[in-house]
DNA sequence: TGCGCTATGTTCGGTAACGAACGTAATATC
DNA sequence: GATATTACGTTCGTTACCGAACATAGCGCA
C-alpha cells in the first residue's frame, strides 16, 4: 500500500534508480532511505570519507572546490539526473571537492558500503555507473574551459539552464549571492548579469526568486557550454525506462 | 633477449603498466605495442571513437578542449603516471575533448577493446583504472578552480611542475607559444610571467627549452593546485611494484 | 507602524588579461 | 656570410572583473 509520502517522493523521479533493472530494483528498494536535502547541507567534505550516495530527485547539489584563502568555484552540478558520491565506487573514498545542497529539497541516500557492494556485483549497474561517471567529466571538462573563455554573462546563463533542467517548473529560489559563490565571482557580477537579463526579458526575478520567463531565449544567449554538456548527457544516458 | 630497443623503453616506466600484477602483466605483455608520440600528434578528438589507449612512458599527453571559436584549454596532463583514454572502460568510447602530444617521446598502447576486455574482467585492474580515473577528476576539478581564481603566473608554476614530474631532467623542450594554447592564454602573457620567473632565477630559458634552476622555489611560487593534485595521486595511486 | 534584516542596486578606483601591432634576436638554410 | 624563419620581447589602448564602500528597497516581525 502507497503512502501519501511515498508517493509525493517517487525514487524513480532520479533518472539513475529510475535506470535500474527490475531485479537490482527490487534488490535495492529496501536499502534506500528517503532525506530531506535542505538548503546548504553538506553531504561530504574535502578530505572525509563518504558515509552516504545520495541520488537526488527535488534537490540539486553542486560539486565545490574551496580554496585555502575561501574562495570557491562549482566544479558540476547534480540534480534528478545522477549521484552524488561517485567516489566511492571509484575507489578514493574521498574527493578533495566538497558536495552543498543548493537547491532545497529531496533525495534518497544508500550507504557507501551497499553501493560499493552494488558496483562491484558488475554488470548493468556497473557500466551505468560509469557513464554516468564520464557525463560528470565532461561537465567537469567544460566548467574549467567556460571559467577561462566565457563572460560571466554567459556563464550565468548556462548556470541557470543547468539548474532549471534539474527542478520542476521555470523558478529558482536562490539568491545572487549564492549564485556567486557557485560561479566564484563577485555578488555584484551576479546583479550586473541578472539584469541584463531581466531587461532582456528573459528572467524576472526579486529577493530570491528567480523566474525563467523565456527558455529558449536563455539557451540562444546561453555559450555553447551548456549545449555541449547537455548532448553529452543525452548521449551517455538516454533516457530508458526499465521493462 | 633483451634487444637495445626494448632495454630503452621499458613498458614499466609507465607506473600503471608497474603497478600491473605479475598475471596480467603476463597476458598483456603480447598485446601492448611500442609507439613513438611526436609533439603535436592528436591521439584522439572530440566525439569520435578512441580506437587505442596510449601508456606514455617519455612523452606527455594533454587533454585539452577546443571551443567552437579556435580557444582552447587544457583539462588535465597525463605522462608516465597514467594513461590516455580513460573513456574506452567508463563506456562512452568517445569524449568531448581532444588529447595532443605536449612534449615528444614513446609510449606503448592497447587497443580500446582489448582495455575494455581487461577492464571487464574487474579485480585489481579494473580498481587500478579506477582510482586513476579518480584522480583524473581531481586534476580536472583543479583546473576549473585555478583558471577561475589564479594568476597566470601561478598557473605557469603549476604547468611547469605538473609537466616537469612526468619528464626525466629538468629540461622541458615547448615555446610559449604552445604554453600559451595549453594554458588557454596569450602568447604575450606566457613571456610575461616566464620573464619574472627567469629574473627570479627559477627557470631558464631560450627558443622553445626551458631549464628549471630552482624547483623548490618554484613548488613555493606556484598555488596550492599543484599540490593538492599532487598528494592526491599519491594517495590514490601510491608507488608499487607488483611481486 | 515602524524596526531591522536581507537582497539587490550603484559607484569608483584598480588590475589582470586581451587584441593588435611591431621590434629584436637566435637558429636554420642556402 | 647573407637571408629567412622562428621564438621571444615590448608597447598601447581596451575590457572584464575585482575590492570596497555605500544606497535603497522588500519583507518579516514586534
Amino acid at each position: 500500500m502507497l503512502t501519501a509520502k511515498t508517493q509525493a517522493a517517487d525514487p524513480r523521479k532520479n533518472h539513475l534508480l529510475a535506470a535500474l533493472p527490475g531485479a537490482e530494483w527490487q534488490r535495492w528498494l529496501p536499502e534506500i532511505e528517503r532525506v530531506e536535502l535542505p538548503l546548504g547541507q553538506v553531504l561530504y567534505e574535502s578530505g572525509k570519507a563518504i558515509s552516504h550516495i545520495y541520488f537526488p530527485t527535488t534537490a540539486i547539489i553542486s560539486l565545490l572546490y574551496v580554496l585555502e584563502n575561501g574562495a570557491s568555484a562549482e566544479i558540476a552540478v547534480v540534480g534528478n539526473d545522477g549521484l552524488v558520491g561517485v567516489t566511492s565506487f571509484m575507489g578514493g573514498d574521498s574527493t578533495t571537492g566538497r558536495a552543498v545542497v543548493q537547491s532545497a529539497g529531496h533525495g534518497f541516500r544508500l550507504t557507501a558500503q551497499a553501493m560499493k557492494d552494488e558496483f562491484n556485483r558488475g554488470g548493468a549497474v556497473m557500466h551505468l555507473l560509469l557513464r554516468y561517471t564520464q557525463a560528470l567529466m565532461t561537465q567537469m571538462s567544460q566548467t574549467a574551459v567556460c571559467n577561462r573563455h566565457h563572460t560571466l554573462d554567459l556563464q550565468l546563463c548556462r548556470w541557470l539552464l543547468l539548474s532549471l533542467d534539474r527542478l520542476e517548473g521555470n523558478e529558482l529560489v536562490m539568491t545572487q549571492e549564492l549564485i556567486a559563490n557557485m560561479l566564484g565571482v563577485r555578488r555584484e557580477g551576479v546583479t550586473e548579469g541578472a539584469t541584463k537579463l531581466q531587461n532582456a526579458a528573459l528572467i524576472k526575478y526579486s529577493r530570491g526568486r528567480i523566474t525563467v520567463l523565456d527558455r529558449p531565449g536563455l539557451e540562444e544567449r546561453a555559450c555553447e557550454c551548456y549545449a555541449v554538456v547537455k548532448k553529452e548527457y543525452d548521449r551517455l544516458l538516454p533516457a530508458q525506462r526499465p521493462s
